[in-house]
RNA sequence: GCAUACGUAGCUCAGUUGGUUAGAGCGCAUGAUUCACAUUCAUGAGGUCCCUGGUUCGAAUCCAGGCGUGUGCACCA
């Protein structure tokens, strides 16, 4: 075997691995056999980079497709992009706006900036696309998908128009979220919420008192709404020119004093408000008066409605029906029609009605117009600590404002022809009884308790606004000529005579088909094979935007579920659990990971640690040990490959029984449960699980034990051979357990054992659990389990009081055993003993005689070991040693002995508890008297 | 307000249906270096499993209440 070098440089390997991968055609499924299995990746947005997030779900998805497509199935991992419609145009335009194009939309017109945006995420995609070949991601890029190209387009306007056939999509009227940054108008599931805190003024409006964070939108309000049960005051009171004055508020605010002294303070009218009279809000209804608002002369009425909490504020409002969703529905229910006067238009400037503020930002307008209503007297209290929570667009980042337009939606409640069923029950059954009650086609959520969060959103749904004013996105298929309307996936037959609608659907009206519009649906073919798909992965935060829709999409277009499992990761958070973070400056770019500590470290670095669900910290040092662990295994590979023969016996037929040592025997029973745990574990999503456990393995049990005994059990040529045999079948065993892990280290390593023979590790056969037939024992494996970890606590016994009484290394000691049962075991593995733990004489002896000078230890039931000191025994210490061993199993013992004698748990607990509380009762006894035993000499002292 | 998750070693986190003398990695301490690996090895110190009560023969684990932290939803004149 030729050289390897002494640390794995990923960069050596990688590109190239990757190339060869890719070159195999195995990333292809049509390439493989057996049963289907598809996992589509989440897609990233076209004009994104890859970030940890990225990182994370590559990791995932692709250990997920390298596993089963090393159980032999036909594993399609399918990659895609996202146009990611708001975010893209927002972003493209926000450059053009940079490059000095004030008004994208305007100046350039739809074709053009649709050509601006294509070009730019067209370069954009193979940015994104490269970075996750980085990541050694499986996938099939033969069937590269794109939301926004035409099999998807064909799908999207297909799936529209049987919705609206069916009379689950239509156009209305509506109050909506209108994103003045995106210029579009978002569904409920696109807006973040953030928490500010602004004036909350009290506006005089006549006599009456009414609140509000909004003064800009009090140019064109009527009528004034009180609730008819709640009661109101009339206050006398002199105001700041020495006059009497009056003012009405509600009985609440009067009597919240803290809340009162807002207003009083204002006026400068300290406790002389005095009530004169006394109104229920019924009282109220009904009255009429002029006054001035900051814009004009208006005239008010006085309306009762239940609406008006009147713990909020001044108990009293006017009504701005087009710029808040509870006056829009107030104004909707008593047919106030006059109210729904627009004050703020869809480019967030102030209408005609705003009087002096006409054409301001709302930011302008709301100074503005607090300074005038200031002049005019107007504002009676400014409370400046009130806070309240904005809807934020999540993809421009700006106040999302209420508005009233003319919008496309889902009708989630209608009832489906011909199904019995609402969108809203599909949604819901796929996740509890089953697709139409069929058990198999169920969506497993794990962590499971996200279902509940997910039927809680599903029952509190409302109809879904999918119709989005900006060009980037599916252009709605709908063509208008005066009245008529067209809707068809192709154009009208005159079309020219026709006028299409301008709108785009929301991304993740497309999105939500990914599962299948990638498979080539409504064609076949691969759809027939692939769908449902195995497996699917995503973070919490999109559980509503994107699983969802999947899972109504799939249920209403194609009768079935879009995937059998849904892994939900955790959000990634850095050292201090931050969010990660472009304007907190502490992200993290995967690829300078990649770059500083390889892939392998990366993907392992970033399963490690975590659980479904829950949000995982990602830092250097974890890096750090995960490629310390590439390395591991790159030099226990590196020892196997280069000290012992390649080509020699192999284990499968050269090895007979008798010929397995103790170490031999235990290493091949740990591997073997390792592979049924850890395949266990990955069939059950436990990524960490099995990472940890492979770890544990690797590292503390076959590097640190067996490859420091096989060194000792290969001095002679024909052992060695033997053992090479063992060696090799152990590594080929552990590089396919760790490839979905660490497919570039292991596959470098395989290319490498393998000669560069072209045979690659991704596509080898998953080790099975079964122990290879070659090794034969009559003893069973608990047996030799026990038997081997005697003679671990023999080594490390020693060890220990090597360092206790600080003995050089170098020095080499005489000790003796005595035991009785074990003097085969221990007679036959002395030169273990002996090497590992560096003594130059152990004597095994059947009589209990304890040398002078000595210290001890007993390493198991029936064995004690005496370690020979003659002059750096410390008797004082030795006694102080033994005193703690046995205080503490004394303490152990006896809490054993109180649950032995206790008849509810001897009577009540399953047998085998019992038993195994005995065994371990008996063995910590003897223990404890073959201490107390050597203890005895030193009590003379 | 409602919901949900979390609280275990200095730090980051495991602990699968109740049965361990409660674990790992990092960090720390002591010592080691030609012989696969210092990206290493050996050894060690370090815990009221947030608090209180309950269920149970038995609780880090189940239940109730409390405290603390995060997140989602609701409210949003």
């Amino acid at each position: 075997m030729k050289e390897l070098p002494k640390a794995y440089e990923p960069k050596h390997y990688e590109d190239e691995i990757y190339k060869r991968w890719e070159e195999s055609g195995f990333f292809n499924p049509d390439n493989l056999s057996g049963e289907p299995y598809a996992i589509m990746m989440p897609p990233p947005n076209v004009t994104g980079v890859l970030h940890l997030g990225h990182a994370l779900e590559n990791s995932l998805m692709d250990s997920m497709a390298r596993f089963q497509r090393m159980r032999g199935k036909k594993v399609l991992l399918l990659p895609g992009t996202d146009h990611a419609a708001v975010a893209t145009q927002a972003k493209v335009e926000r450059l053009l706006v940079e490059q000095g194009i004030k008004n994208p939309r305007q100046e350039l017109g739809r074709e053009e900036l649709l050509r601006r945006i294509r070009e730019f995420s067209e370069q954009s995609k193979s940015t994104i696309l490269s970075q996750i070949k980085k990541m050694g991601t499986s996938a099939d890029w033969s069937r590269l998908a794109y939301t926004f190209d035409e099999p998807r387009n064909r799908a999207v306007n297909g799936v529209f128009v049987r919705m609206y056939n069916d009379g689950l999509i239509y156009r209305g009227t509506r109050m909506v979220n209108w994103s003045i940054g995106a210029h579009s108008v978002l569904s409920d599931d696109e807006l973040l919420w953030e928490e500010r805190q602004e004036p909350f003024y009290y506006i005089r409006c006549g006599e009456f008192v009414i609140g509000t964070v909004r003064p800009e939108t009090k140019c064109a309000d009527s009528p004034l709404v009180v609730h008819g049960d709640g009661e109101y005051l009339r206050l006398r009171f002199t105001n700041k020119e020495g006059q009497e004055d009056h003012l009405i508020v509600s009985k609440n605010l009067f009597d919240k004093k803290e809340q009162f002294q807002v207003i009083t303070n204002h006026l400068e009218s300290q406790s002389n408000f005095q009530v004169t009279e006394t109104f229920t809000g019924k009282e109220l209804e009904g009255r009429a008066f002029e006054y001035d608002t900051y814009a004009a002369k208006r005239k008010f009425y006085v309306i009762a409605d239940e609406v008006i909490d009147m713990e909020k504020g001044a108990g009293a409002m006017t009504i701005s029906s087009c710029h808040s969703a509870d006056d829009y529905d107030l104004a909707k229910r008593r047919g106030l029609n006059e109210t729904f006067i627009q004050k703020i238009d869809f480019d967030g400037k102030m209408t005609d009605v705003a009087g002096p503020c006409i054409g301001m930002t709302i930011v302008d307008a709301r100074r503005k117009a607090v300074e005038i209503m200031k002049e005019m007297g107007l504002i009676v209290g400014e409370d400046t600590k009130y806070v309240h929570r904005l809807p934020i667009c999540y993809r421009s980042n700006t106040v999302v404002e209420p508005m009233v337009s003319k919008q496309w939606f889902v009708n989630v409640d209608k009832e489906i022809p011909g199904r019995g069923k609402t969108l809203k029950q599909l949604m819901r059954e796929a996740v509890t009884t089953g697709h139409n009650g069929d058990k198999n086609k169920t969506v497993r959520i794990t962590p499971d308790r996200f279902e509940k969060g997910y039927l809680r959103w599903v029952d509190n749904l409302y109809d879904w606004c999918i119709s989005r004013q900006i060009w980037w996105g599916h252009q709605i298929p709908v063509w208008y000529k005066g009245e008529e309307v067209y809707v068809g996936i192709e154009p009208p037959k005159d079309e020219e005579k026709w006028e299409r609608d301008p709108d785009t659907l929301d991304t993740w009206f497309s999105s939500g088909m990914w599962t299948f519009s990638t498979l080539g649906w409504p064609e076949g073919g691969d759809f027939k094979t692939f769908h449902p798909t195995g497996w699917m992965q995503m973070g919490y935060e999109i559980l509503f935007l994107w699983m969802s829709r999947m899972i109504l999409f799939s249920t209403y277009v194609i009768d079935g579920i879009p995937f059998r499992d849904v892994y939900i990761h955790g959000m990634l958070r850095d050292e201090m659990g931050k969010k990660f973070s472009k304007s907190a400056g502490n992200s993290v770019d995967p690829l300078d990971v990649i770059e500083e500590f390889g892939t392998d470290a990366l993907r392992f670095s970033l399963i490690s640690g975590i659980s479904p669900g829950n949000d995982a910290r990602f830092y250097d040092e974890k890096v750090e040990g995960a490629r310390n662990l590439v390395n591991k295994i790159w030099n226990i590979s590196r020892f196997i490959l280069t000290q012992f023969d390649p080509d020699g016996l192999t284990l499968e037929t050269d090895h007979t029984s008798q010929e397995y040592t103790l170490a031999d025997q235990w290493i091949l029973m740990r591997l073997n449960q390792i592979i049924i745990e850890v395949t266990d574990d990955l069939e059950n999503f436990r990524f960490s699980a099995a990472g940890e456990k492979l770890r544990d393995f690797t590292w503390s049990e076959l590097a640190d034990w067996y490859l420091e005994i096989s060194k000792i059990e290969s001095a002679s040529p024909a052992d060695k051979s033997f053992k090479s045999g063992i060696l090799m079948y152990i590594l080929e065993i552990l590089l396919k357990l760790w490839h979905p892990f660490m497919p570039f280290v292991t596959e470098a390593i395989y290319q490498q054992r393998m000669r560069n023979s072209g045979i690659l590790l991704m596509v080898q056969p998953w080790p099975s659990s079964v122990l290879h037939a070659g090794l034969r024992t009559d003893k069973p494996a608990s047996e030799v389990l026990s038997e081997f970890s005697l003679l671990q606590s023999i080594v490390t016994g020693i060890r220990t009081i090597r360092n206790e009484y600080g003995i050089e290394p170098k020095k080499e000691f005489s000790i003796i055993i005595q035991t009785e049962k074990y003097q085969v075991l221990i007679d036959q593995y002395a030169s273990i003993i002996k090497n590992l733990a560096k003594v130059s004489s152990l004597t095994i002896t059947g009589t209990p005689d304890q040398p002078k000078q000595s210290a001890t230890f007993v390493p198991g039931e029936g064995v004690t070991v005496f370690v020979e000191l003659s002059d750096v025994i410390d008797v004082a210490k030795e006694r102080e040693r033994l005193e703690k061993e046995i205080q503490n199993l004394t303490a152990y013992v006896s809490s054993l002995e109180k649950k032995l004698a206790n008849k509810q748990f001897v009577a009540q607990a399953p047998a085998s508890v019992v038993a195994t509380e005995r065994a371990k009762y008996e063995e910590a006894t003897a223990k404890l008297s073959a201490l107390e035993q050597q203890r005895a000499p030193f009590s003379h002292f």
